[in-house]
DNA sequence: AACCAGGAGACAT
DNA sequence: ATGTCTCATGGT
């Protein structure tokens, strides 16, 4: 019931796992359909594979992802991807290590936060993981659920709290997160007070879980 | 016409 | 250790 209230589908397209990585960079502080407009030139281009990405000067890739805004930024962040795949062996052995260790590396590129990392850690990886993003953190608390407070390590102690208190699968860590989005974009925004949105099926079987 | 998006990093206090 | 600014395009 938590998918017939908010369907969460096709909430994260993708074709592969790079491309997963590329699209958790592009999407910072940006909508998704420019993204996906971003995401379609890199295709068009063959590009979503990290040996031909890092094989391309880096304004050229700046001009090919302008649509996703922040070009100069985002072009070099991309790169650190590809370099850091590269590095790291490739794809199937970076899937090798432990969420643990692949989100400590993930995090040592540039230009991958803790919630990029964790995007691609779940819906890249398929690891069950609890994203902890602005949304989540505020619908928490409102629900008199967790406040992580604002403070430095907010992010990740509002994830682990969430993770220990909810064993749920991949897939339903995926759609938990599409779900919180949802919500807070159409109904919970910064300025709303979230009120009669937060009385249905979809929060109390959360506040059950919790 | 301002304002902001499915953030992250640099920088000033 | 905690705010504020910047990146930049495209939609309201």
């Amino acid at each position: 019931m938590l998918l017939a209230r908010y369907p969460t589908d096709n909430w994260w397209p993708s074709r592969s796992r790079f491309e997963v990585m590329v699209g958790a960079v592009l999407v910072q502080n940006t909508r998704w359909v420019n993204v996906h407009r971003a995401i379609a030139a890199l295709r068009a281009r063959r590009l979503l594979q990290p040996e031909a990405l890092a094989a391309t000067p880096v304004d050229h890739v700046g001009e090919v992802i302008r649509p996703a805004g922040c070009q100069s930024v985002k072009a070099a962040r991309l790169a650190h991807l590809a370099a850091g795949v590269a590095q790291a062996g490739g794809l199937r052995r970076l899937a090798r290590h432990s969420t643990h260790d692949l989100r400590a590396l993930l995090r040592s590129w540039h230009g991958v936060g803790e919630e990029t990392a964790d995007a691609i850690l779940l819906y890249g990886f398929g690891r069950p993981v609890f994203i902890a993003d602005k949304y989540a953190r505020r619908w928490l608390a409102r629900m008199g659920l967790f406040d992580a407070g604002s403070g430095a390590g907010a992010y990740a102690r509002c994830r682990r709290h969430v993770e220990t208190n909810l064993p749920w699968s991949p897939g339903e860590f995926q759609a938990l997160h599409a779900a919180i989005v949802l919500h807070g974009q159409q109904h919970c925004g910064p300025q709303a007070r979230c009120q009669d949105c937060c009385v249905g099926d979809f929060c109390s079987f959360i506040n059950n879980s919790l």
